[in-house]
DNA sequence: GTCTATATCGTGATAGAC
DNA sequence: GTCTATCACGATATAGAC
């Protein structure tokens, strides 16, 4: 087995549980070596925060690009549907809630700065993607023609804000009432037959 | 002038950038002081940083509180828009955005456990003076009949989601437009009459 | 690749003089 | 209340043997 990889597994645990307080020590342990031993695999502990980090964003990105890809000749509400599913099902993983709330907060300055620019790049091509998704909607009459496209920002912001506001309430993942109910709320009020919706209350 | 004030307000300077990796050298260089002697006023780092947080939780429900008061007589949609402004005026200062995203994460467990229960304590209060402006706005048919309470979750998520994108997107809180658009969006979802409300785009 | 031993530094905190 | 001097500790990192 790839000792390399071991490292870069245990620091992603470790980093969403301590954060940038994890010691190169731990790490070692972690995965049964002593510490001096993890500098004949990586050159510093920033760079293993730096591979490790980087692997995560590319494989937080890589999912939703699929996820999009599988669901584009959907219709515009189970694409969407199926977009927000799939954040919650990610990030309903704490550890990686964890990550994500954690990473910009990294005290070293340059890798922080390239972790924004990878994610910001990224986030852009997944805006546009949902762009293309929303006009959809607009074109097949599923959405009311008169809902601008701020519409699709508040989409973006109920993902996000959900995300915040469940472990504020110490709300589970798993009683997924919550996100569910927050969405078709969302859906109601942009969708086009308000009267044909079912009420989740 | 009060230097146990100073020092605190030092801290909150100091934390809100560096979150969890301030020293109490840093601390005491930016009040001029050596370190030996914040110890006349605090008994430790911990101390200062509790009673530190504690000031800014109760700070900012105390205006949250204040700002609900005042709006209490007015229509539900000004009630709704303006606690969305105050929260964008309160963390459009990055200082205090920062401040609420880094306090969640630091290491001290005991300390962590307490903001929590403080929080959600707060938390629990302005949730209710929301549901009562919320139903106050279905009773006078301000909001559509057929709305459910998840609605007001959504409002909810729709601020946190708002103060999450808008750093991520690089937009600054002076570029009011963005923020704007997305609550009549998100009005626009759950008032009476849609098509008397104007379009934003 | 892994170890023991060690270097070097920054940290929070204390002793004791003024 | 503030200082100088100092402590104990844990951190990252390196040297060099196996």
């Amino acid at each position: 087995m790839d000792k390399k990889q071991e490292i870069i597994d245990a620091a992603f645990e470790l980093f969403s549980i301590k954060g940038d307080h994890l010691s190169v020590a731990e790490l070692a342990r972690a995965v049964g070596i002593k510490t001096p031993s993890l500098y004949s695999h990586f050159e510093s502990k920033d760079q293993i925060m730096e591979v490790m980090i980087r692997r995560e964003i590319h494989r937080y990105y890589e999912c939703l690009e699929q996820e999009i890809i599988m669901v584009e000749n959907r219709s515009c509400k189970q694409a969407m549907q199926r977009i927000f599913d799939f954040a919650m099902e990610y990030f309903g993983e704490s550890k990686q809630l964890r990550f994500w709330r954690t990473m910009p907060l990294i005290a070293n300055e340059q890798n922080k700065s390239i972790f924004r620019q990878l994610i910001e790049r990224q986030e852009n091509l997944y805006i546009q993607r949902m762009k293309r998704c929303f006009q959809r909607g607009l074109e097949n009459g599923e959405i009311r023609p008169d809902v601008s496209e701020s519409a699709l920002d508040l989409y973006f912001t109920m993902i996000q804000g959900v995300l915040d506001i469940m472990p504020l309430r110490s709300i589970k993942p798993n009683q997924n009432g919550f996100a569910a109910n927050v969405f078709e709320s969302y859906w109601k009020g942009i969708c086009a037959e308000p009267s044909a919706q079912k009420g989740t209350l």
